[in-house]
DNA sequence: CCAAAAGTGTTAGGAGTACACCCATGG
DNA sequence: CCATGGGTGTACTCCTAACACTTTTGG
């Protein structure tokens, strides 16, 4: 079976203004001409898949070595009016600090949209987008994806924000703050955040005790 | 980029003799000639990438029905030494019940082997293998994928015999009957089966409460 | 001095874990 | 009657969830 063309496409979250945002392009060409989709193309000879997401990534938000996980691979057949596409989904997290789509190549066309507020989407991208979502919420529950939204130095109100934003709930801020302790993965610094108000301590993510599970999504599939 | 091809590869989980067994093929043409892989070939034409595992799966173990999930796809340019191709890996569960391989088309080359005492495989299947038990050891605690590898009826300790293989380690009797209690998924049946001994009541897995979970993997990705 | 966000403990209920003996059957 | 696997309850620990007030700062 020769017909098959295999693209690589990505979800690019990130958190503005206490609210989960997806980067979306806006489509220059047919098929879906003029509406948003996420940031994807074709595989090329010479990269693996994860490259071809790194590459895909890098084009679009100019950052490099952020969490990267592989998401799910759509093929039905039906799922590109061109004709046989096979797409390998990816999602990442961009901390707030590394948002600047400026020196992205195709940062004309690309802007973040808030995912309580998404558009339409072309192809099968909503539903990627859903999984994406789903998977995000999942993981955050067991390992350490939320602090790769957060800048490296950050406070837990925000930490807290993260969470609140992937969830979609509120928590308590006694037993989230208890709990963090209890993992023993933040690192209080000597500093605090002027935040207009009572100054805020600010924290680092110990990546000590986490080296190994840090990012399992990355590690696992070698 | 039109050189890659898609093939699609799949891990088939059963339990024979209370030990975790994978379905492995002996090739019959080069590369690897003789040596050992799990079942797989290309995508075709007018099938989903579902479609094809379905296919894969009953030409191998002439079952139908059986739980089924995207594992992850592989893409290392290298992996393959006849040119790039992309293989999207799939795991099913096939229950003891349903083991006859003879009604396969490719059974005569089909072999049931505990995955204790793997051969070396060809390609990269050792790695797909070992990331599908991962899964599957993962997905044991959260869903009810345990089920899958038993037959409609079953005894306690034969579900405890499936935990015990797959995770790899023994479990307290009383405290694994209590959980399974407790998660109100077992059905009693007015049902003993004879077992030499002292019979053992027979269990079903009551689909209503978990309907809407049963099949994560399948379900979600739409 | 007031508004706003930072920070801090206790209690009650549920889940997990460790642990040992009696029962029913076939041979 | 004995060997084998089936079946059952209690106590302790730990995690989770609910819940309200004081502190610090800028304006």
């Amino acid at each position: 079976m020769e017909n098959v063309r295999v693209t690589v496409d990505i979800v690019i979250f990130s958190i503005r203004i206490r609210e989960l945002h997806v980067l979306l392009v806006k489509r220059g060409i047919p098929p879906f001409l003029g509406e948003y989709a996420i940031p994807g193309g074709f595989l090329r000879a010479d990269e693996s898949l994860e490259e071809a997401a790194k590459r895909e990534l890098h084009e679009e938000t100019s950052v490099r070595d952020v969490y990267l996980e592989q998401l799910y691979s759509f093929g039905d057949p039906a799922r590109d009016p061109r004709g046989r596409v096979v797409t390998v989904a990816y999602y990442a997290l961009v901390s707030s600090e590394h948002m600047d789509l400026s020196a992205g190549a195709d940062a004309a066309e690309a802007e973040w949209v808030a995912v309580k507020r998404l558009p339409p989407l072309a192809f099968d991208h909503a539903g990627i987008v859903a999984y994406a979502l789903e998977r995000l919420r999942n993981k955050l529950e067991y390992t350490t994806v939320g602090f790769q939204l957060l800048p490296k130095k950050f406070t837990l109100a925000e930490l807290q924000a993260v969470y609140e934003a992937i969830l979609g709930k509120r928590i308590d801020k006694r037993n989230f703050r208890r709990k963090m302790a209890l993992l023993k993965i933040l690192k209080p610094l000597k500093e605090w955040k002027e935040t207009g108000r009572k100054p805020a301590q600010l924290f680092g993510f110990a990546a000590k005790r986490f080296e190994n599970l840090r990012d399992r999504g990355i590690l696992f599939p070698f």
